[in-house]
DNA sequence: CCAATACCAATGTTTGAACAAAGTATGGGA
DNA sequence: TCCCATACTTTGTTCAAACATTGGTATTGG
């Protein structure tokens, strides 16, 4: 029985939608939706408030906040049910089509003991496609990361470097787990989707002592893009896999 | 503009739909309207009669019908533009996430034309590799088909070799088209799933001269099966693509 | 004390209506 | 003839209202 009072005055303001913009309301109400169920209040099974206290909240018909809530629930975000309440959807563990990718997780579900034997630090100027993928101005200051990731015996597997645009580190990090988890939690956003780019590229020199192969060695190179839920980007990547070593399978649907 | 009169008075009775079913109208009204957009008829680009039209047809209200056509445009079956009408989406538009991927069809949505210049088919004894691919035991004969594509001004793009355990060929393929969905006719089964493998090789001497690279040029080398319904696997590739002229891009969401 | 029942709160369904926005066709003026 | 304003067709958006259905809870009767 979740009320209207449930959600502060403030945040009832901030959720108001503006009649008059060109974005549609049912557009607008989705975004407010999408903002209010990354509240962590509504990350625990809580009931959302019912869709006639929402409507109002939001000044829109139920109507135009349904069509809202549908394509949420359509997407796999929320759950529903006649006679009972929305809530938000707990995120369902992989093992799926289409679905990522921690390549820890992924290689901890098989056994793997996974190792990231070497790392590095900084905080750099975002280069022109960095700052692109990340859609920041140029010349932010974004955090690098650089970590070789290895595997039982195996120890060079992938290079990978990371950008992000909003994550302070602590020295007590722990970087064993995914690395966008962290962020998660620190910056409170959720991963939602993520852009991969593939292609194929020789080693160049920096690549090639990192993951010990011959310069002009074959390399797949993956860039991906983690958005929020709110589609912002919130983590760059780029990673390149020793073939040999390392085959990246996927699981695509026709739909 | 499209008229009631277009469609026949058995088709109309036909559609009509039970406010009595226990089936709530908005479904009725969808199948109905697969059922229409299963004609041939209407797969010609044609519009649909009109909302309102159609609303008066299944004795339904506009709202309702609305619920049911929208549905088939989320799932790419129906493409509408305001101020126009609705026609059947003609292909599978892919663009979808984690959907896949018919790289003509791809291309051609973002009006590049596309181009098979050199083909090559024959029938050979399946390899272990491929065997093992498609669940047949070793040494069946396949059909094995070599394409280079290519596009605009482009001409060596990806090359790529597909095996058929099923497929008949006949002498006037249309092989313009996505090899799956002939077969998809042929041999009356549905594609569904596709299991992929990404990886880079040097180019070989073979490969290099089909798609005019130097030899040892890193390739990426994509690895799919196509499973249909019933998880069967129907067709097995493998494709090389130049990665100067190509990058494969996918979105993959979280579940 | 338990079970059948009545009630309530929430989502589900359906309608009719009105206006907005986008594209197309038409017709008149330069 | 060409171009632009205009009317019209079609989809897009939004609302209010009513009733159905579902699931949970409280009440009542045995």
């Amino acid at each position: 029985m979740a009320s209207v009072r449930s959600i502060s005055r403030a945040s009832r303001r901030a959720l108001r939608l503006d009649h008059g913009s060109p974005l549609p309301l049912h557009a607008q109400a989705e975004r407010a939706l999408r903002t209010l169920i990354g509240r962590k209040k509504y990350r625990n099974g809580v009931l959302l408030p019912d869709e006639v206290s929402l409507s109002r909240m939001l000044g829109v018909s139920r109507n135009t906040l349904r069509a809202a809530l549908l394509r949420l629930v359509g997407e796999g975000r929320l759950e529903r049910k006649a006679g009972v309440g929305t809530r938000v959807a707990e995120p369902k563990l992989a093992s799926g089509v289409g679905a990522w990718h921690s390549f820890t997780r992924e290689m901890e579900g098989k056994g793997v003991r996974v190792e990231t034997y070497s790392l590095q630090a900084r905080w750099r100027t975002a280069s022109s496609p960095v700052a692109q993928a990340l859609k920041i101005p140029c010349r932010t200051k974004v955090l690098c990361l650089d970590r070789v990731r290895g595997w039982n015996t195996q120890p060079e597997v992938a290079f990978r470097s990371y950008f992000h645009p909003r994550l302070r580190l602590a020295p007590k990090d722990d970087f064993a787990r995914p690395l966008y988890e962290l962020i998660q939690e620190r910056c409170s956003v959720l991963a939602d989707e993520s852009l991969e780019e593939f292609t194929a590229v020789p080693a160049g020199r920096w690549l090639a002592r990192r993951l010990r192969v011959r310069v002009g060695t074959p390399l797949l190179r993956r860039e991906r893009t983690v958005l929020d839920t709110g589609r912002r980007p919130m983590e760059f990547a780029v990673v390149h896999y020793r073939c040999d070593r390392f085959k990246l399978t996927l699981t695509l649907r026709q739909k």
